[in-house]
DNA sequence: ATGCTTAATCGACACTTGTCGATTTATTTT
DNA sequence: AAAATAAATCGACAAGTGTCGATTAAGCAT
């Protein structure tokens, strides 16, 4: 069962009508977002403004939590891609990835809701992730740290220090929290070379 | 409204049928947790379980998500009690608290069920959040530096950590990952004297 | 083009959710 | 002890949820 849509250029060919499906779902339900509360959307009105049967929804979807992780991974992974944020050009990245989730989060919280609540974690954490595991790999060479941890570690960091800012009533410029949080979370990488 | 117990030593009184239901209504999904997943537990079969009335429920939670992270809150913050983790006898207490997360989530998700789900982020990092809180306050003295930050930070870091190694297949002994977090965790609270 | 496979649709189902007003019961105040 | 306050109960409600079997239609293979 593929979860998302738009990873693995090359795969096998997935069927258009799901790739359809999903992407009218995202749309719907980001479209849906500009006018109320994730709490207030029902399935209904998500298959109703995607012009789609409710049951396909759940053919997609165990419920509406889901789709919002899924439609939030995917724009969390577009942003990365827009930016070109791979790892391989290492110094200056991390900043980057701070910066890219501090982006991400006021961006979409700058909407009527307040998105900055828990089906957050689970889709933008994987997706930095990701991006240090994949700069891992163009590293030198891991001796016998777990660089996998390191990154799952760092990942966290950099959400809840953006998380924190983010609900912070009088706070600082995106950039200049970035530069913090690059600060704070550096060190973790340090920590395995004693 | 109050949003958990046993906080507040010398707070203001609080009704003891307050108390009693929520009390009530946490052992009760501690109980049933035994036995089945909790996305399987509806509220009703939580109140039958508490001898209380659904409507009793809603009196306390908002919904289902709310009991559990009260409740998890309110475990974790017993087993830190227990161990008698403050931050006052600073050095160590790192390690401490990375012991703490890790052995709750081993202990909490031994049961049938894989809670290391999304609701205990919400519930176990603010706990950890505030022993942080608590710990800065009897530090020398903070000059510049966002303590809150670092904490938060820090809390979040080592919570999904503790996550990864929970959900890892051959892992490794509760004590040998704290320690390996608080090498990685350490120096974010150093960061901040460059 | 024809059939094979699988996604999408439809209607219906039992169940859960969250809320409400009205009543009863427990606790605190005076 | 009696009155005032607030929590717990009860029944009922509209709405939403997740699932099902049966049907239609779109995409893929040969």
């Amino acid at each position: 069962m593929p979860e998302s849509l738009q990873s693995e250029p090359t795969a096998e060919a997935v069927d258009p009508r799901i790739l359809r499906s999903r992407r009218m779902l995202m749309e719907a339900l980001g479209s849906l977002l500009n006018r109320k509360e994730f709490e207030d959307i029902s399935v209904q009105e998500i298959v109703d403004e995607a012009t789609l049967n409710r049951a396909t929804f759940y053919l997609h979807y165990p419920d509406k939590n889901a789709l919002l992780q899924a439609m939030t991974a995917a724009r969390f992974r577009d942003l990365i891609a827009r930016r070109g944020l791979s790892f391989t050009d290492c110094d200056g990245a991390l900043r980057a990835i701070a910066l890219g989730v501090c982006d991400y989060l006021a961006e979409t919280t700058g909407c009527p809701s307040q998105l900055a609540k828990m089906p957050l974690e689970g889709s933008i954490i994987p997706v930095v992730e990701v991006v240090f595991q994949e700069g891992a790999a163009h590293h030198p060479a891991p001796p016998d740290v777990d660089q996998a941890l390191l990154g799952t570690t760092a990942a966290w960091a950099i959400f809840g220090a953006a998380r924190r800012w983010l609900q912070t009533p009088g706070r600082v410029s995106a950039e200049e929290m970035a530069a913090k949080i690059e600060e704070m979370v550096k060190p973790i990488f340090l920590s395995a070379s004693h």
